[in-house]
RNA sequence: GCCCCUGUAGUUCAAUGGAUAGAACAGAGACCUCCGGAGUCUCAGAUGUAGGUUCGAUUCCUACCAGGGGCACCA
């Protein structure tokens, strides 16, 4: 990976240069590499001048020279420049570019893999929805970001273990649902509730496991998002994991009586207040199964533990942190991610949703409107603190316009043109020679743009920020899209021909790769 | 009252503290003898307000203004 090896490189040259006394000894520290916004300076740069200047003594300027000077002699560099103020600027050789396209043809569906997780192991909890009904719209931005974050975590070499949480035993999972079948009061009403009342069923046990049976399992199907497990609250109390965890906070004295309930002091822990584990009715809250849950994972031999929640459950993160240190556990082991709320807007005004009512849209109503590709895309494009605007005529009305269209086309076209030039999945034997007529514009920048892949995985796996990947998509179809649009692949120079073809089949593999990741179908025709 | 998130173009969103703030949609215009026009190329258009930190702030800090979400012996 090209930003990993320049990062390389130029901590090298700078222990070199101090060898050689060019330069004074000083710590080095963390070396940040990043991409230009324009072309003009260069393919990447670097301000680690400006950044060891303050300890050094000489000017970043003199600084910088120095080791442009010097990293100038290296091949994988057309030229090493400094600009104001004090950039290191690379251009890559488009030798290095054509060694790195050959490198995209060998590893095909593993290009963008990593080692950065060494195999460790992660628990990826997403939805977690409790079995009370359809999953929602509201449910889908979790889910959707949990699963793509999933792929790109495996990408980058972790080990990656999805799951499901139910909540088939808290009281207000079973009261909700009794009121629901008795038709009462603060029940939720809904054609599911009809039919389990039809069907006789009594138990609120019972019905959460036919809701999440007939009802969400398969719109998770449908969603394409896999889970490995789905864990049942209910097997915590039945194998006594949270009297355990109850006799172990209380053995580390983080527990007292007050008023006939059992407290955890979170507060010792960072928490804002202290929190109820047995209520003075002697029935356990979800925060006890909650702790008994993140005991088991650590367990299981997890080394992180990611969770997808709501904004609203912002106020969870200190209680769960505080748990995790009362179990003994790093706190960085424990990583929640927060997304906003979804809004739902139609004809330009709010749509308010509820479950009580029976009154929103299932996830099931949405994939049947717009295709599961659009409503993956969609909820990918943003990051998670941003609140997200679902449009609902834009989806319906618009999803001609969408991007993920912009995306698929450019994979339509790519397996049009390799259908024309009757070159299958077999590789095309290019040598350097051949690949060195690649040289007009559209053609290199798309090069760069392939090579991009990996380092868009890399830095997914290091903030979660699935949105990248999103962005990166309609960024490397636009690239293809500019070459196809200026260039002719097929050709009567048959040696031109070849090379281009080359490339087209590069950009196919690290377009289904991508697409892979963010779990959208990669159509040859549409 | 306290806590969390957000204020960027007409709209929806980008931008690990970096250089001339990028797209898409909407608007104005151009490109079909040509591998798929679901495409390409032009033009026009933006950092809520006031301070601070530093070589450098959309990004970090403080205050204010505006929107959303939380503050249970629910999760």
């Amino acid at each position: 990976m090209l930003r990993i090896t320049i990062t390389d490189l130029i901590k090298k040259t700078l222990i070199s240069l101090q060898k050689e006394k060019k330069l004074p000894c000083f710590k080095i520290p963390d070396i940040s590499v990043q991409k230009p916004v324009l072309q003009s300076h260069g393919d990447y740069s670097s301000n680690v001048a400006l950044k060891i200047a303050r300890g050094v003594g000489k000017s970043p300027a003199e600084i910088a020279k120095v080791i442009a000077q010097e990293m100038n002699k290296l091949e994988i560099f057309q030229e090493v420049g400094v600009a104001e103020p004090c950039f290191i600027n690379f251009f890559l050789s488009n030798k290095t570019l054509y060694s790195q396209l050959k490198e995209i043809l060998q590893k095909k569906e593993a290009f963008g893999s990593l080692e950065l997780g060494q195999g460790k192991k992660v628990n990826l909890e997403f939805i977690s929805a409790n079995p009370t009904g359809p999953l929602h719209i509201g449910n889908c931005r979790g889910g959707f970001c949990g699963d793509v974050l999933a792929n790109v975590l495996k990408k980058a070499g972790y080990e990656v273990f999805r799951e499901y949480y139910v909540n088939d035993r808290g009281v207000q999972v079973r009261e909700v649902l009794r009121r629901s079948l008795e038709g009462k009061e603060g029940g939720y009403k809904g054609a599911y509730i009809e039919d389990l009342r039809k069907r006789k069923i009594k138990d609120p046990e019972v019905a959460a496991h036919i809701i999440l049976k007939e009802q969400i399992k398969p719109t998770i199907e449908k969603m394409k998002i896999k889970f490995d497990c789905y864990f049942f609250e209910s097997d915590l109390y039945r194998k006594k994991e949270t009297d355990k965890a109850l006799n172990f906070l209380k053995k580390q004295g983080f527990v007292y009586e007050k008023e006939g309930a059992l407290w955890f002091r979170t507060t010792d822990l960072g928490d804002d207040k202290d929190r109820v584990l047995i209520k003075s009715d002697g029935q356990a809250t979800y925060f006890l199964s909650d702790i008994a849950y993140l005991k088991n994972k650590f367990k299981r031999g997890f080394d992180y533990l990611i969770f997808f929640w709501g904004a609203e459950h912002h106020g969870y993160i200190k209680r769960i942190k505080a748990a995790t240190k009362a179990l003994g556990f790093s706190e960085e082991r424990v990583i929640p991610l927060i997304v906003q709320l979804v809004k739902l807007v139609e004809k330009g005004k709010e749509v308010k949703m509820s479950k009580r009512a029976g009154k929103y849209i299932t996830v099931d109503e949405l994939i049947n409107e717009v295709g599961v590709d659009v409503a993956r895309f969609f909820f990918l494009q943003r990051s998670y603190d941003k609140h997200l605007l679902f449009d609902l005529d834009l989806a319906r009305e618009q999803s001609q316009k969408n991007p993920v269209y912009y995306i698929q086309y450019a994979f339509a076209r790519i397996s049009s043109v390799l259908k024309k030039a009757q070159i299958k999945e077999t590789q095309v034997k290019c040598s350097q020679k051949e690949l060195e007529l690649l040289k007009e514009k559209e053609e290199l920048s798309l090069i760069k743009k392939l090579l991009r892949l990996p380092e868009i995985v890399e830095d997914i796996a290091c903030d979660y920020q699935v949105h990248r990947i999103a962005h990166y998509a309609l960024d490397l179809a636009e690239g293809f899209h500019c070459f196809y649009q200026k260039h002719r692949i097929l050709s009567e120079d048959k040696r031109l021909e070849k090379a281009r073809l080359a490339l087209v089949l590069a950009t196919r593999i690290v377009l289904k790769n991508t697409l892979d990741l963010m779990g959208i179908s990669a159509p040859e025709r549409m």
